[in-house]
DNA sequence: ACCGGGACCTGGAAGC
DNA sequence: TGCTTCCAGGTCCCGG
């Protein structure tokens, strides 16, 4: 469940189910999501059998969760990562790829179909891990300065929509977010951060700010199966998106219809008329 | 010191 | 019914 909203709706799951408990059973069921650990699966179930979990915080796409001893369980669900609440004798689901047996009898499952995703141990990771401290703060963050963050978008040529997805300057903002606040700031995603006014860079921000909300309060986006809450429950965002995804149906303002170009290997939508490209580009 | 592009993966859907 | 191609909510690391 990748972007910032679904990800804090894993973090809410996580923060009822797995703090307070002590992660008496670990099991690696294929190496790549662990990866990031320090000697790999076996090291891995060692370091962090017995360890009790006291929080669970998030930072962008990253969670972690802080044990009695100032480490830190880390963990990123990259594409197609989940966190299910399972009981031990509920089938695998496919893709399975950890089980963290917890004091609560019940079981953390972490299933992930195309293994970007991953955990690990990060030693004295319990405020912030060291291996994400790059990551720049998310907009939800109290002590997120839309300021800065706009001035260095205005002092970079580089197209806004790249701009929104790098993670150091501004995290939490994936592909659905960023063509969703730059649709309802009426910006082309290849307009020059430099070419921008600090009004429509506050607005842009601020429409960050209120599709996550929104997303969250409707526990996020999923369009199938891949993306759901710890009980395995979607999101119905999905039904509120004004450009992602919308290829050729009609813009929700002005009923042009949506576009979708190519970008960095994916796609961006927009809508052609509320959304002019830059000189230059079509 | 920045960039843009490719690599890393699996599997569902669509096309032939 | 196959087989192939395309596509996917991300991040990192490499050249230039």
């Amino acid at each position: 469940m990748p972007e910032l909203p679904e990800v804090e709706v894993v973090r809410l799951g996580l923060a009822a189910h797995a703090v307070g408990t002590v992660i008496e059973r670990v099991e690696v069921l294929h190496p790549r999501p662990v990866r990031r650990h320090p000697g790999g699966g076996a090291a891995f179930q060692a370091d962090l059998v017995g360890r009790r979990v006291t929080d669970a915080r998030r930072r962008g796409k990253y969670l972690w969760l802080p044990l009695d001893d100032c480490d830190a369980l880390v963990a990123h669900l990259g594409m197609s990562g989940q966190f299910l609440v399972q009981t031990p004798d509920a089938p695998a689901e496919r893709n399975l790829r950890l089980r963290f047996g917890l004091s609560t009898g019940t079981e953390l499952r972490f299933v992930d179909q195309r293994m970007f995703g991953g955990v690990w141990l990060s030693a004295g990771g319990a405020e912030l891990p060291a291996e994400i401290a790059h990551i720049g703060l998310d907009p939800m963050d109290p002590d997120f300065d839309p300021a800065a963050v706009n001035r260095r978008i205005r002092r970079s040529a580089s197209g806004i929509k790249r701009q929104l997805l790098n993670q150091t300057l501004v995290s939490g903002i994936g592909n659905i977010y960023a063509d969703e606040a730059l649709w309802q700031a009426r910006l082309h995603s290849e307009r020059p951060g430099t070419r921008l006014t600090r009004t429509e860079v506050a607005n842009l921000l601020d429409q960050v700010q209120a599709v996550m909300s929104a997303a969250l309060s409707q526990g996020g986006t999923s369009f199938d199966s891949l993306y759901v809450n710890i009980n395995g429950q979607s999101g119905y965002f999905d039904r509120s998106l004004h450009a992602y995804g919308r290829e050729a149906q009609p813009c929700d303002r002005c009923g042009t219809p949506i576009r979708r170009i190519e970008f960095m290997n994916r796609s961006s939508y927009f809508c052609p008329a509320c959304q002019r490209p830059p000189r230059g580009r079509r």
